[in-house]
DNA sequence: ATAGGGTTAG
């Protein structure tokens, strides 16, 4: 970390000219108000403020601007400048303060850095719940659940009391691996402290673990009996539903909520503000479920609801929904006038699954042209080969089929599987 | 004044 040090200052000294203005006689105290209120409106602003304050005097900042600037970092995942940060936290002796560590470690976790988020920890002498927490995080973030539990069972060891903050971060890491033994375990412990069940992001994440886990029984159970419900918690158990091939229960809870609002904007003011109004994640659990039922009509209705009734724009993953539902049940030809009519470029998921509806169904045009595409989009992948190839094997095309197989061993990609856990529950 | 948390197609 010391070799950032000398390479700080000159790099704020060179940064550009900021466009914002402040008046030099502003106090620490008084230019951080500035800073943090940046925060939440433009972090670029907090971090052209903070060089601006360095420029004309390294006095102008302190340890809670130094706060402000790395979470200004972190929210935009900018490497270089949270370096820098991390040269000012110990050229100015702030090694000592836990927020600044604890601040570093997120830092760290929202540039892939994993590595250098465990070097901050480990350099932390009195270590606290949220520095574990932080810790664990990092490696959920990073695709390293895993480690994550591996992390929690350690921290347990060393007699640190879990909170209710961690449990949700360990949930979500048992989530990640399917380990619904683990994830009753940490119910246990949920069990034994009083009012942690009252927390509703603890609940919500035990929840989707459930879900994620495959125990849609457990899921529902916990469902009826959380009394105080946000849009997450309906979100995650239709979509649990969705996931589970349980179309209609997901289609009924959907209508119950809309019902649940209806009766709320007619009832008092209070009550208005507490609609729990539909977002778009909820819609893919939506779409999801009319995928998996093959109910086409429906489904396209509620896609235009989504726009018309709640003014949300469908995002790829629900134009994806949508490719989905018109392969699944037989409609290539629509899907593939669906995916050229969409406003936004399709991504390589939306062609594959098309690709692999055509070769479900013998298409062999449809399925060269998803093909080219996916070849466009340069993500191409030799398992979309395999694919096809199997295609031209079925038709009695190995002509096509050696040319392929020839093409694949010149670009040499590996094949590469997404399953890393042993455990699947579906 | 200051640190850590939950839903997202295939």
């Amino acid at each position: 970390m010391i070799r950032f040090l000398h390479k700080v200052a000159n790099s704020f000294n060179s940064a550009k000219q900021p466009q914002i203005h402040f008046h030099k006689q502003l106090k620490p105290a008084r230019a951080n108000l500035t800073l943090k209120s940046y925060l939440k409106s433009n972090p670029i602003k907090t971090i052209l403020l903070f060089s601006d304050l360095l420029r004309k005097k390294i006095s102008a900042v302190d340890s809670y601007s130094l706060l402000y600037v790395i979470k200004a970092c972190t929210k935009n995942s900018l490497a270089t400048e949270g370096k820098q940060a991390h040269g000012l936290v110990i050229k100015l002796g702030y090694e000592p303060i836990i927020f600044l560590q604890t601040s570093l470690m997120n830092l760290y976790a929202a540039t892939a850095s994993v590595a250098d988020v465990h070097q901050v920890f480990d350099e932390i002498p009195n270590k606290n719940v949220v520095c574990w927490t932080s810790l664990i995080s990092a490696y959920v973030q990073n695709q390293k659940p895993n480690r994550a539990i591996e992390i929690f069972r350690q921290m347990q060891m060393d007699d640190v009391e879990p909170d209710q903050v961690i449990l949700t971060v360990a949930l979500s890491a048992c989530a990640d691996l399917g380990a619904l033994d683990k994830g009753e375990w940490i119910h246990e412990l949920i069990s034994q402290k009083t009012d942690f069940s009252e927390d509703l992001c603890l609940m919500n994440a035990l929840l989707n673990m459930y879900v994620k886990c495959g125990d849609i029984r457990k899921a529902k159970l916990l469902f009826d009996n959380v009394k105080i419900k946000d849009v997450r918690t309906w979100t995650c158990m239709i979509v649990g539903h969705a996931l589970h091939g349980q179309a209609e229960e997901a289609l009924r809870l959907f209508s119950a909520l809309e019902e649940e609002n209806k009766s709320r904007s007619s009832k008092s003011r209070e009550t208005k503000d507490q609609l729990l109004v539909p977002n778009d994640v909820m819609f893919i659990g939506v779409l999801m479920a009319c995928s998996h039922a093959g109910m086409v009509e429906e489904g396209k209705r509620y896609f235009r609801s989504m726009n018309e009734e709640y003014g949300l724009k469908p995002r790829l993953s629900h134009f994806g929904c949508m490719v989905d539902l018109l392969c699944r049940c037989g409609l290539l030809n629509e899907a593939y006038s669906f995916i050229l009519a969409m406003p936004i470029q399709p991504n390589a998921v939306i062609w594959r699954t098309l690709l692999g509806a055509s070769g479900v169904q013998g298409n062999v045009e449809l399925a060269a042209v998803a093909r080219s595409k996916l070849g466009e989009l340069e993500v191409s992948v030799v398992g979309d080969d395999v694919a096809l190839s199997n295609i031209y094997a079925a038709k009695g095309m190995w002509e096509e089929k050696i040319m392929l197989r020839h093409e694949m061993r010149q670009r040499r990609t590996p094949g590469c599987s997404s399953v890393e856990v042993g455990k699947l529950h579906s």
